[in-house]
DNA sequence: TCATTACATCATTGTAAGATGATACAATGA
DNA sequence: TCATTGTATCATCTTACAATGATGTAATGA
């Protein structure tokens, strides 16, 4: 499952995880223009179907979105208008804080041993 | 590295990603009372020191919390307001949603064949 | 200079979960 | 009843990353 959920703000990183991968933000991103069936959802976003259909299911467990069916068809919808403010949120620190998570290689980085030099972080105080 | 971030949507999925750890948010939780020190966000949230040190240069690299250095002491704070703003609005969504959230399964829990079984989830609508 | 304290980093391990391709299932129409 | 379309699920692979314990390093004081 998607995470264990036990401790005092295991709800709360359960939802941010639902907003946590690029493929759900572009699918909620979709959603904003309504309602739309996979296949309408698989087009915007460029996924596989298989796996608009996984982050469908995710999304649609979390309560990020609603399904209903019509016919052959499954219509998904934002479950709450509030996603929408929460997205806009995000994009207002974005704009303060964009470069710095740009630049963000976490403690991962030194085992790749690939771009930015670990060693050497400019984004952290350094002893003197 | 925490993600590639080279998407239309990798930026938004870093910043959520920020959020979607509990000790993560445990971390900022505590940090809403103000810059504490590295041991007093040890002491405040129960996390391991090597533990929460991860946590911390995460947070900072992601630009969500600022270090600065006192003497032998690291204070960290939250690096903009918003973040507590985004985290209340979290909260009404969660008022909203929670139990939902709290039933989430994703698409992993038929594998370990636990508790819910998958073929006759609830949550979602089912074919008639 | 040495000991202690505060914090950061490293190496390792285990697990979560995203992507994919194949397949199952359901709804409609011929 | 059969073919087609729309969606969901499964098995598998791979990678990200949280946690830990050990160690490194800087700041202070004796």
């Amino acid at each position: 499952m998607l995470m264990n959920c036990t401790g005092a703000y295991g709800l709360q990183a359960k939802l941010f995880q639902g907003f946590s991968d690029e493929s759900r933000l572009a699918i909620l991103e979709a959603l904003r223009d309504g309602p739309f069936s996979v296949n309408q959802i698989v087009e915007a976003t460029g996924l596989s179907q298989s796996n608009t259909s996984n982050h469908l299911r995710c999304l649609s467990d979390c309560g990020l979105v609603l399904a209903e069916q019509q016919g052959r068809y499954v219509y998904y919808r934002l479950s709450d208008e509030r996603i929408g403010a929460l997205l806009r949120l995000a994009d207002d620190l974005l704009v303060e804080i964009g470069r710095r998570i740009y630049a963000c290689t976490n403690y991962a980085s030194s085992t790749k041993a690939d771009a930015a030099p670990a060693r050497a972080s400019a984004q952290r105080p350094r002893r003197r």
